[in-house]
DNA sequence: ACCGTATTGGAAAGCGCTTTCCCCATTGCT
DNA sequence: AGCAATGGGGAAAGCGCTTTCCAATACGGT
């Protein structure tokens, strides 16, 4: 085993007794014509050899990779699983692979990757979660990417619009305020949302939109509990809501996972949720759409957010910055039933 | 911008004076001694430059890359990219870069991965769910997987013993038939499996493990019913169940997700899970931790079985192929309550 | 017949690194 | 003082591939 190593171009060239050159033009097919005796000749003697072409040499002598940086809060999130199963499919189609970065929400780890993947001189690098109010670590993301892009690499985000680059804009704020407008219609006028650290982007935009439509549609204001952006944190911030928190009849959590702990909270407490108190939650997780009750949320379409991430990154570069805009869509479930 | 091209070794060694292998030999720290202050020279031109090594001309030269591959059938089930996660936070302590491949589970595009993977030259391969029994199928994945480790790669699978590489054993077996006792003990007498498809291992083993298990404590078989390993197919699995099935008075759905299927199918056929009928999957989702009611379960620890992978195709390589087993744990919950 | 023009194969120059091998200076001993 | 040993820098040989640039051959036209 291991011993006779892997065979080289110039071994196959050798073995077609052809030359370098052509051995190389033959096998990628592109570039200029051989003929067809001899290309069938070297693609026999490839054959026979069990030749694989080196794809780092290839990757030198080209100037190009065929690699796709992702950058993920974190993957086992259903969130961002979703989004890079997506991304996982186009780039598929395009013949690309795809480097997983796991940054875990930490800006270190973020830079460390970051700088790896220009290293690995990645075509493309698409960014998602990592949308921090952190200016500090936000400029220095900014600059890497600055310098990446410099070096003729290509990069965009997801639902950040505050990096440099091309954006797949998530339209947070006004699918959240779209919710607490059917929520008003639904005869509810006491609302709390249930929200992650303060400085999580998605986090802020998703609670100042249910606040602006809020507000809007009943004149006050919902009160509102923070913690972490996970299901613990919301069974948490319910947990905090019931027990000390103003009297409320409709609970909004910023995130499907939230929600979810949400609810663990009510069931815990004694507390229906449907009759005794409405709660929704945001993205529609797949995996959470046969929860019972039924949970009431805003529907992403995470997939295509990872396929349109990765088209825009691959599109034709452009000297201003592209926007793509995803809607949500509310759906309405037995968590928030009309109240009579 | 992108006008400079990005600067190289011998940008940096003219830059400070020095030869290129000086240079290389400054910014790798192994290797030889250098002197301190030609060092730190090195280092300032190195930061002045900007210098970023080119990854493919170190894997070249090196003849080594760090990056790992990772195959999946679907990276947004959450069984997969729980894994994922935990390999990811492995590989990320040994400095290594994931390439995720999503293969759909089409076995044509398992083996471009794996192609792909093998031109990468990646470090290590772990393939996770590709479990098929297509003898015809594996046999090819076991050729392409010898002539990689053949080039000094190295491999392991996740709970697929018929490849020819070190494995995360998962005892879906054991698990399964521990849940058939743990049922019988409950007082339940009338078992019904949600099968996956017939050629999927881990559905088959789980499927005969649970009616080993049920056989040895009731002396009589569960029927089955099979579908797609999916929630859509615990749904319709359930549903034929339903209604034109043998009655009985719990159900095994094969995995989380088709149980949560079959608690959907239940509560639309009127049946009311947990006092009607019992229902029970495996893995326990922590996205689904939540359900109502709460969902028994076989408890995989997940990302340990990631992380685990991870370690063995990076630890020692040995002649004979290595197997380190996962046990589940049976998690009882609401979904089958103590049969009165 | 002759010359200009396609057409296609091959030699060789990189791509950006690592690493072997060689050499020059010190240093330490006898 | 003379010599071996040691320490550290540099030249250069690859790593495996792509792609110019040349050269050779064949072809068409007048």
């Amino acid at each position: 085993m291991a011993g006779e190593r892997a065979a080289t171009l110039s071994d196959v060239a050798r073995e077609a007794g052809v030359s370098l050159a052509t051995a190389s033009r033959a096998l990628n097919g592109s570039d200029r014509v051989v003929r067809p005796e001899l290309q069938e000749r070297v693609l026999a003697a490839a054959n026979k050899l069990g030749y694989t072409p080196n794809a780092n040499a290839q990757a030198m002598a080209r100037g190009s990779t065929e690699t796709v940086g992702l950058l993920v809060k974190d993957i086992s999130d259903p969130y961002f699983s979703t989004i890079a199963g997506g991304l996982a499919d186009e780039a598929e189609k395009h013949g690309l692979l795809v480097m997983l970065c796991n940054t875990g929400g930490q800006p270190e780890r973020e830079q460390k990757f970051l700088a790896a993947l220009r290293r690995q001189r990645s075509r493309a690098i698409v960014l998602a979660g990592s949308d921090t109010a952190d200016v500090r670590h936000t400029s220095e993301v900014a600059d890497l990417l600055t310098s990446y892009l410099d070096g003729g690499g290509r990069a965009a985000a997801i639902s950040q619009p505050r990096l440099p680059v091309d954006t797949v804009v998530i339209d947070n704020h006004g699918g959240a305020k779209a919710l607490a407008e059917q929520l008003v219609g639904l005869g509810y006028r006491r609302a709390a949302v249930l929200t992650g650290p303060e400085n999580l982007l998605v986090s802020a935009e998703r609670h100042a939109g249910f606040a602006e439509g809020w507000l809007e549609a009943t004149g006050s204001e919902p009160t509102y509990v923070s913690d972490e952006f996970s299901r613990d944190g919301g069974r948490r911030a319910m947990t905090r809501l019931l027990d000390d928190g103003p009297k409320v009849d409709c609970v909004f959590a910023v995130n499907d996972l939230m929600a979810v702990g949400a609810l663990a909270a009510c069931r815990q407490a004694g507390v229906e949720v449907g009759p005794d108190l409405a709660v929704a939650g945001f993205d529609d997780i797949a995996t959470l759409r046969d929860v019972t009750p039924g949970l009431t949320t805003v529907r992403l379409p995470l997939a295509d957010i990872g396929r349109l991430a990765l088209e825009l990154v691959l599109g034709k570069p452009s000297a201003e910055l592209r926007k793509r805009s995803v809607h949500g869509e509310v759906v309405l479930r037995e968590s928030t039933p009309p109240r009579s």
